[in-house]
DNA sequence: TATTTATATAAATGTCCGCTTATATAAGCC
DNA sequence: GGCTTATATAAGCGGACATTTATATAAATA
């Protein structure tokens, strides 16, 4: 309970398909941008906005290798957290609360009440 | 990798403070509405929203006792993930991108290039 | 049945953030 | 120094979502 504020930010920040997609692609590489832009369907300003992101909150590092920068996840135990996650993931399914399609209207039941 | 979407989805769900607070809350308990309300400082419409999106999503459960209606973490196991991601966060700290205080005006470097 | 208590839902609002387009920086090469 | 490649940054737009205010439902009780 100490500071929720970090944890908060930690999983928003992981809550983004994209960053997950680059994340995962990483793995326990060191990948170049243009490598990561190569492999995710995403413009190079995206990515790079991604990985600011990740950067900026350490869940990555950085390193410059002449005109290339490569990236790397800081803490690989975030590769298997993310892991036991998903598998929690995998076993919800939306319990969508039977939402009917089409929905009385506001005045129906009162109107009908008893 | 197999299903990105809902691995976003539930670590979007997970990534707000309030939320968080709430299953902080609830814990290994069973509690009722009215109980957290008076527990966090958030009002009761904005407690309900924050359940229903979270019982939506499975992470929590639903049981009526007469008015009351009682909510229970679904999956125990997420109270340890969450653990762990409480304990990556506090090592953090943010790597503010030494931003200076003031910025040069757009055309400032351009001008005194070279 | 009217009232009170417990909870949910709806509508309206403001804000944050992901994405795109355009441009800037930085390094290497001729 | 100009050119090309690799990457970052900035501005603008649109959608998603947390929050508030107001109201509806549902159960209990008198």
């Amino acid at each position: 309970m100490k500071d929720v504020k970090k944890l908060q930010k930690l999983l928003q920040i992981l809550g983004d398909a994209n960053r997950l997609k680059i994340l995962h692609l990483i793995g326990d590489k060191e990948l170049a941008v243009s490598e990561i832009v190569a492999e995710v369907n995403l413009s190079q300003p995206l990515v790079s906005h991604h990985l600011k992101a990740m950067k900026d909150n350490s869940l990555l590092s950085v390193t410059r290798k002449g005109p290339f920068i490569y990236y790397r996840v800081t803490d690989p135990q975030l590769l298997d957290v993310l892991g036991i996650l998903s598998d929690m993931a995998q076993n919800i399914e939306e319990q969508l609360s039977d939402e009917p399609m089409f929905r009385c209207p506001p005045w129906w039941r009162k109107m009908n009440k008893k």
